[in-house]
DNA sequence: TTGAAAGCGCTACCAA
DNA sequence: TTGGTAGCGCTTTCAA
């Protein structure tokens, strides 16, 4: 067995032909006769070779593989979309990459760089953190310059003119906080681990809008993971309150901590609405209440834009909503 | 703005200089003056010039890319463990590549097919249910016979010559188990969503031996994912116990769910032993008692040990062990 | 039916 | 200090 990978040009010294006709049979041109192809695609199985799928792109820039770009793989709303879309890539005959860029800008262009040459024929991408901040969007247009599609979700450059999926989460926490209101609960508090990130801004502000209309004050309270739980804890030995919305899985989390830790009754004391995996939520005793972002149909849709794109070969500058909806639980 | 990327080519003639000046400039050569480094460095930057990775690894034959193979991602282990992988890589000067096998044998050959010719240099793989079952084994060899670095971490085939981490999960499991019955617990009975795979019922075989060995009867429960709560309840509706080991997140939740559901206090009435994500176990109230597997850490060391084999270009056989760990909290 | 040669973008060697 | 050229593995005309 050869310590390295056989070559077209190692077949053909080997076999006494030219390079081109051995090319020319493994892909089973009908300029090569059935007796020579024969013999070469045998050949070519007993060294084992393998076409260098690099040395391909290179040619023809077209690989059927697809990167899929994610800030992070810990959070389950990134870990469910990635599901998805594979579930859509796996019945097609693209193959998926994917790469984490753990909200880096640099990581995020490092990908978009190695692989837009010949790797891969298109992007999914949710934008990093820091590329929204840093508002550098010139990898994207260097990809579509080079011909690859793009579709972002969830965390996308509207600017940017490709296939966009997006949720509403300012709509769909005012929803939540109206929904508090209605069922008669007035000091509503927000808690987050996440207001480091536009996300967690953006929601926070859905939830202070639907505060201000019904003429209510809101109370933000924000801290990093670790910290959280801490700075509720203080908050609700000394303030009174009724509702709690936890935009994130570890505000969700601490919330039930505190809650129990002070004697209080969930729903009855505090009612509660979180940002959780659906397949955890319904676990949790009670059984907490969430904002559904849709996760998995949002990868699905938009691998099956993507997919759709690449066959076209056209790119388009389209949004497509997918609404967050309040998956009623018993927590609130 | 271009149409397509542009190529050292094109910088040439706009500049009226050769592609090798162009080249040399660009990587900082000595050899080139300071001037005329400058004004190409200049033109690059204009034209938005980017080095194609791709036919960079066709000469050197080299990437600087390494691929990380796993069954899943939904799963939290995968998922911190891929989070060491990745803190790894990120200081070094490689990149990651991930692929999500789903467990399938095909998936799994499908990826080191598309990747072992010229796409990266090495693969870190956890091992697929299907791959393990079906002893299937050659896109393995073929990938070491191409030159490429292999290390297994947690799903390890023994027979490859390869880097391999590994976890004592069965002398683990005993030793919970021992640990319960130290605490004059008697009737333990073991839940799982994961018997299914080869890793639960190694869990499981742990646990029984240990029960066996101190005179005890055991009780093994499974059920998918779906069901293992119902099949819990039904049995904790008849069945006397004092404590549970459960083998997967799921089965954790399950157990929480039940106890409270029938009134029944954790530890004092029924201790829990579980499986699950370290960021998420100290949130539960009351805290879970975890079989900690240190996913990050094998992670981390996965990824060393192979940027340690791309340096040297030497492949190893080894294993090491990363002892999982009891955390214990407040539900044991 | 087979082969020679150009070229994809780049680096590296050798010459000027 | 700069440029010409070969070659990485492959496909694709165009000739033979």
């Amino acid at each position: 067995m050869a310590s390295s990978r056989t070559t077209l040009k190692e077949l053909a010294s080997i076999l006494g032909l030219s390079i081109s006709t051995i090319s020319k049979a493994l892909n089973d041109s009908h300029e090569i006769s059935d007796a020579t192809k024969k013999r070469i695609v045998k050949t070519a199985k007993l060294y084992n070779y393998r076409p260098n799928k690099i040395a391909l792109g290179l040619k023809s820039g077209r690989t059927n593989t697809i990167a899929v770009i994610i800030p992070s793989v810990q959070n389950s709303f990134f870990a469910r979309a990635l599901y998805g879309i594979e579930s859509v890539i796996s019945n097609s005959d693209y193959t998926a990459i994917v790469c984490i860029t753990k909200e880096s800008h640099e990581k995020e262009v490092a990908n978009f760089d190695m692989l837009s040459n010949g790797v891969v024929d298109g992007f999914i991408v949710a934008v990093s953190e820091e590329t929204q901040t840093v508002k550098n969007f010139s990898h994207y247009e260097d990809a579509m310059n080079q011909g690859k599609s793009i579709v972002m979700f969830d965390r996308v450059i509207d600017s940017i003119p490709c296939t966009k999926i997006k949720t509403n989460d300012y709509t769909a926490i005012s929803e939540a906080t109206n929904n508090l209101i209605g069922s008669k609960r007035n000091q509503i508090i927000l808690v987050s681990a996440i207001n480091n990130l536009n996300v967690g801004k953006q929601r926070t502000k859905g939830y202070q809008k639907a505060m201000e209309h019904a003429g209510l004050s809101s109370v933000v309270l924000e801290a990093n993971l670790d910290q959280i739980e801490n700075v509720l804890k203080d908050y609700a030995e000394n303030n009174a309150f009724d509702a709690v919305i936890a935009l994130d899985t570890d505000a969700s989390f601490a919330v039930y901590k505190v809650a129990s830790e002070l004697g209080k009754n969930i729903p009855s004391d505090i009612a509660v609405i979180g940002y959780m995996s659906e397949r955890i939520a319904p676990y949790l005793t009670p059984e907490l209440t969430t904002i559904n972002q849709h996760s998995y149909t949002m990868g699905e849709t938009a691998a099956k834009m993507l997919l759709a794109q690449l066959e076209s070969k056209q790119n388009t500058d389209q949004t497509i909503l997918i609404d967050s909806t309040l998956s009623h639980r018993v927590s609130s």
